[in-house]
DNA sequence: CAAATACATTCAAAAACATGAATATAGTAT
DNA sequence: ATACTATATTCATGTTTTTGAATGTATTTG
């Protein structure tokens, strides 16, 4: 796209919109908002199948929207594209950080030690 | 998409930022900021072929980003939609509404008449 | 009315995307 | 080493997008 003309400015912002205009991914964007968040996670909030789940985090990796962390067993990603950012805080309001929902069930850190830490 | 969930929060805007997620339309939707603008002279600007263009501005006029009205042998169109001028301020800052570049060779009223009134 | 102008639409081929199924890898526990 | 768990990658296929070429329509001008 747009051969004749390969520096466009326009383009770097069209490739970021674009990686956005996905409902799913732009869920995933949305709660990565709140803090770092492990796949497992991700897969449960969304309903989805961990390999569809993972296909679109390598989108968004290769869009260089979100990085990933390993953790044992674990991945985490987080939001590291700050216009990303900019855009979400636009659609949805400024988030609040106020870290991930715990997810019942979910085994991964985030959930499991919260939850243990409240019935201590 | 998301078939199992239609009527998801994310649909509409990821709908929205597909549609910006392509150089030619961001551009022609930048220009449209600036105000009411003819197809000659976004056909000009772009350097693409006319059919080209009126495609593209076709799918914006679809997802309700523009509006056209006609003038005579004109056609003008401009951004109606307030999210996407939302998200464009984040991009490019806020626009001035300067009006329309004027462009040589342009037989647009915008152009022509500036022209006139200019060397006039 | 005929010709010219400005733009829109249709059609078809190529490219890109979305998605599911199957399989691979890497870390952990036994 | 073996088995298990969490996640990643590959492959195949169907769908959508992109894009160019050709054609259509409406308006103005002569």
């Amino acid at each position: 796209m747009y051969l004749g003309d390969p520096v466009n400015k326009y383009m770097n912002h069209a490739a970021l919109l674009k990686v956005m205009g996905h409902p799913v991914r732009l869920h995933i964007l949305d709660m990565l908002r709140r803090g770092e968040t492990c796949v497992c996670h991700i897969e449960r909030l969304l309903g989805k199948r961990q390999a569809y789940i993972s296909q679109q985090l390598m989108v968004l990796r290769d869009a260089g929207l979100v990085e990933s962390r390993k953790d044992g067993l674990q991945v985490f990603y987080s939001l590291v594209n700050e216009q990303a950012a900019d855009v979400l805080d636009l659609l949805y309001g400024t988030h609040d950080s106020s870290g991930l929902e715990i997810l019942e069930g979910c085994t991964c850190p985030a959930c499991s030690t919260v939850l243990i830490a409240e019935i201590g």
